[in-house]
Formats: structure tokens, C-alpha cells, sequence
RNA sequence: GGAGGGAUGGCCGAGCGGUUUAAGGCGCUGGUCUUGAAAACCAGUGAACGGAAGUUCCGUGAGUUCGAAUCUCACUCCCUCCGCCA
């Protein structure tokens, strides 16, 4: 959520971010609702201190058994009055705080500026695409062939977007997350949790699914509920409505989950294979951290993601979303794209973002700074630490022989008892 | 699912219609004392809005009242017991 206050005071600043970003949203609306209830809130400020005086007032009257009657009656009517403008203020408050709520984040300055994704600036490439010299396989080929991955009979079970791991697939698909979260636990410092992959409205709004993107969620119990379409939406809602002493920071999370997306609207895309999927796994990164080093952990969160690959030797990318491309609470997005053989080409395994406290407002998550002073919103950042669906993919293409095997990285065999290829 | 109990500041806990600016304690911060520390003593310690005055906040939301932490209703969460269950 935009801070209000910098609205009225910085008001350009504000419509400059969101013209960036492609969005032109009128500001006026909001600033006239601002306005009014300020204006009613003194107004009934007013009220409120005259009826806190007069009913001392009666109080001590009635002590010494004097007549009330005329005081009581007035201030009926000023209670009546009060209560009409309270109202009023909670209506025109409830307005300005739901179109607040729709308004994305501001680009950072370094963003680069563009529409879409080939706006985006690749920023760095790590390794080298292998080379084969034999007809190489999808991962759905290979996938189906080592009888590892059964779509068919998944669509059966649920619909299409969901698979069935199976044997050598479902053991690699847990080595894969087992390895993540280990190498992040033992080797990037970050404490493990396992949330619930269930959570409701208000978690959702704090990290700015809702309400704009409820059609991209699976809804549960008629609203109250929703699966977590990533580990982001339990993980950052931890803190929610608290103030944590600025001691504690940075906090790291890694988190294991589920994640389940609609992906309505993808219609076309990926129809085939893991790519895309309703369900999928993935280990995401979350932080909490004090505004004045939020870049630099940003910095830090993409180098432990991109350690990922480079431990499982799989060739990748990093791009820096251009201000079209970027989430709606994002400040600024790096995307890891691992590269994919059977499609000649980069895909997105990862994005690291800083949120700054557009998360923290929503959620109202606050530290106290040392030796005391104002509480103020904390920034927040997460990254995928990966997609687990997504890396295997990458595994299996990359790491595929001409028979149709795949030998398995060195760092996931500890996780496969001691196998180096699949079958 | 059934029965009962509860929710007050960072924590414990008093208050059950009108000096409540929410008692008291713990914790925390500063000071005195001390070579230093502890103890003791003194002072200060919640949040939001506002330039300030002030207003609001005692789980949440409605209501009663001139006036609500306090009375009424609904809801949420927690605890205990029973039932069911991985």
C-alpha cells in the first residue's frame, strides 16, 4: 500500500511511479475523500471533547442531587450527532483504504522502464548451454518414457495442470526440495518453517493478492479461505499486526510449500508439461529487514537463489524487470530464468523481489528501533529458492543421455541414495 | 460436534456505570550510589490521527446510556472436559 501521507505531500512523485509502470490511475478521488474525512474528524473531535466535559460535568452534579435534565437532553443530541458523523468518517475511510488497496507499488529508480518482458535487461549469465549431438527430448518425453511423470492419469485424478510423480520422478522432486532447503538452512543462514497452506483474507491482502487478483486464487469455504498459491502469503503474514525489535533483523525464512494457482488467463501457454501446473512445489526465500539495507539484501536473496543452480550445474540467466513486467507489489523484480533445451531458451525459476513496506503497510508490520523511538514499517523481500517443477525440468533436459537416461547432479545424489542416473 | 471458563499495556494482573491521566508488580530505559557490577532508591516507559489543543483504542462488531474496560447481543480466538479422528 502507497503511504497516504506521502500522496498528499508528494502527490507527482506518486502518479510519475504509476505512469511508469504503464498505470494511470486518477489520484484525485482519493485526495477529495482524504480531505473530507479530515475534516469531519476534527469536527467530531470537537464533539467529543464537549460531550467528555459535560458528562463529568452531570456526573458531579448528580453527586450533590442537582437537576441534569436540560444538560442530559443536550447532549442526546450531540450523541446522536457524533454518531452520525463517526459513520460517516468509517464509511469515506473504508472507501479511501480500498482504493488504496488496488493502487500497485512504486518502481525503485534503478528499475528500467519498458512494457513488457522484452523490455526486460539481462544483467548477468551464468554458465553455458550444453551441447548435444544426438535428437534431444522434452522433459515430457523423457519424462513419460521413464514412466517418472504421468500427466494422463493426473488429469484424470484432478483436471489438466496437475501431474502424478511417480518412483524415480517423485524421489527427485523430494531430493530437490530436501537439497534447497538445506542449502539454505546450513549454508545461507535462514530459518526453516513450515506454514499452513492454507490461509485467509487478510494474509492474502497483506501481500497484495487480494483483492485485485482473487481470480488467480483457489477459493476454499466460500472466501474465508484460500490455498497459498506460495509460501510468500503465510510466511510474510508471521508478523503481521506486530512491532519486533529492530534487534532481531534481518529475519530469514525458508519455506517449503505447495503452491496452487489458477492461472486463469495463461490460456495457451505451457499447456504441456510441468511448466505451468495448478500445483506445484517450491522453496521460497522470505526477509524482513530494515529499510536502509533493503537493496543490499536484495542483492544477497538473488545471490542465494542463483547458488541453487550453480550447485545443480544448470545454465541461467538473470534479468531485471522492466516496470511493466514487475508484480503489483513489487518495487523491483530479478528474475532467474534456468535454460531449457527443448525450447531453446531461457525460463524463470525465480523471482527476487523488494517490496520495500508496501507489504508491511498492508500488513502493518513494524520494528522498534533501537533505544527506543516511533515504530516504523519494516521492508520485506522474498525470492524463489526454487520452483521446484521448473528445476526438474531443467534436470531432466539438461542432464538427459541419448538413451533416454538421465544422470542425476552431484548434489542430489546424497538425497537419491548414493544414484547417479535415473532409471 | 457438545459442555464450561476466559480475552485488559512488552509480560503478569486489579478494575465490573462517573478524578481511570487504566492500580500494582515484572521487564526495559535513564539517573543516584559504586573502582566496576549487583542490590537499593528516584524518574521515565503502549499505539493511531493531529502543528497543537485534543480525540480514539481494554479480543472484534453492533447496542443501551448524558457518560461504558465495566451493562446487553452477535462473532472471533484461546483454555479445560467429553465425543470423533491422522
Amino acid at each position: 500500500m502507497i503511504d497516504i501521507r506521502l500522496l498528499r505531500e508528494d502527490r507527482d512523485r506518486i502518479t510519475d511511479g504509476l505512469r511508469r509502470r504503464g498505470e494511470d490511475i486518477d489520484l484525485t478521488k482519493i485526495l477529495r475523500l482524504d480531505e473530507e474525512v479530515r475534516l469531519l474528524l476534527k469536527e467530531s473531535e470537537g464533539f467529543k471533547h464537549r460531550r467528555n466535559l459535560v458528562s463529568d460535568e452531570i456526573g458531579e452534579l448528580k453527586k450533590r442531587g442537582v437537576n441534569t435534565e436540560s444538560e442530559t437532553l443536550d447532549m442526546r443530541k450531540l450523541s446522536q450527532k457524533i454518531k452520525e458523523t463517526d459513520a460517516r468518517i468509517k464509511s469515506l475511510s473504508e472507501d479511501i483504504h480500498n482504493e488504496l488497496l488496488n493502487i500497485p507499488n512504486i518502481p525503485h529508480e534503478s528499475v528500467p522502464l519498458g512494457r513488457t518482458p522484452d523490455d526486460n535487461v539481462e544483467v548477468k549469465r551464468w554458465g553455458s548451454p550444453p551441447e548435444f549431438d544426438f535428437p534431444i527430448k522434452s522433459h515430457i518425453e523423457l519424462g513419460e518414457r521413464l514412466g517418472i511423470l504421468d500427466f494422463q492419469r493426473a488429469s484424470r485424478l484432478a483436471g489438466s495442470g496437475f501431474v502424478l510423480f511417480r518412483d524415480g520422478g517423485a524421489r527427485l522432486e523430494r531430493s530437490i526440495i530436501n537439497f534447497m532447503l538445506d542449502l539454505h538452512v546450513k549454508s545461507h543462514r535462514y530459518s526453516e518453517i513450515s506454514p499452513p497452506f492454507i490461509v485467509n483474507r487478510e494474509s492474502a491482502i497483506t501481500t497484495g493478492n487480494l483483492p485485485k487478483f482473487e481470480n488467480d486464487l483457489f477459493r476454499v469455504d466460500d472466501g474465508n479461505y484460500y490455498l497459498v498459491p506460495t509460501a510468500e502469503v503465510p510466511v510474510t503474514n508471521i508478523y503481521r499486526d506486530e512491532i519486533v525489535s529492530e534487534e532481531i533483523l534481518p529475519i530469514c525464512y525458508v519455506s517449503y510449500t505447495p503452491c496452487f494457482r489458477k492461472e486463469a488467463g495463461s490460456w495457451g501457454q505451457d499447456t504441456r508439461g510441468l511448466i505451468r501446473q495448478h500445483q506445484f512445489d517450491k522453496v521460497e526465500l522470505v526477509k524482513f529487514v530494515k529499510p536502509e539495507g533493503s537493496y543490499e539484501e536484495l542483492e544477497k536473496l538473488l545471490s542465494d537463489a542463483e547458488d541453487v543452480l550453480k550447485q545443480l550445474g544448470l545454465p541461467y540467466r538473470v534479468v531485471t524487470l522492466c516496470t511493466g513486467d514487475m508484480g503489483f507489489a513489487s518495487a523491483k523484480t530479478y528474475d532467474i530464468e534456468v535454460w531449457v533445451p527443448s525450447q531453446g531458451k531461457y525460463r524463470e525459476v525465480s523471482s527476487c523481489s523488494n517490496f520495500e513496506d508496501f507489504q508491511a503497510r498492508r500488513g502493518n508490520i513494524r520494528y522498534r528501533p533501537r533505544g527506543g523511538g516511533k515504530p516504523r514499517f519494516l521492508h520485506t523481500l522474498n525470492g524463489s529458492g526454487l520452483a521446484v517443477g521448473r528445476t526438474l525440468v531443467a534436470i531432466l533436459e539438461n542432464y538427459q543421455q541419448e538413451d533416454g537416461s538421465v544422470i542425476i547432479p552431484n548434489v542430489l545424489r546424497p538425497y537419491m541414495d548414493g544414484k547417479e542416473k535415473i532409471p
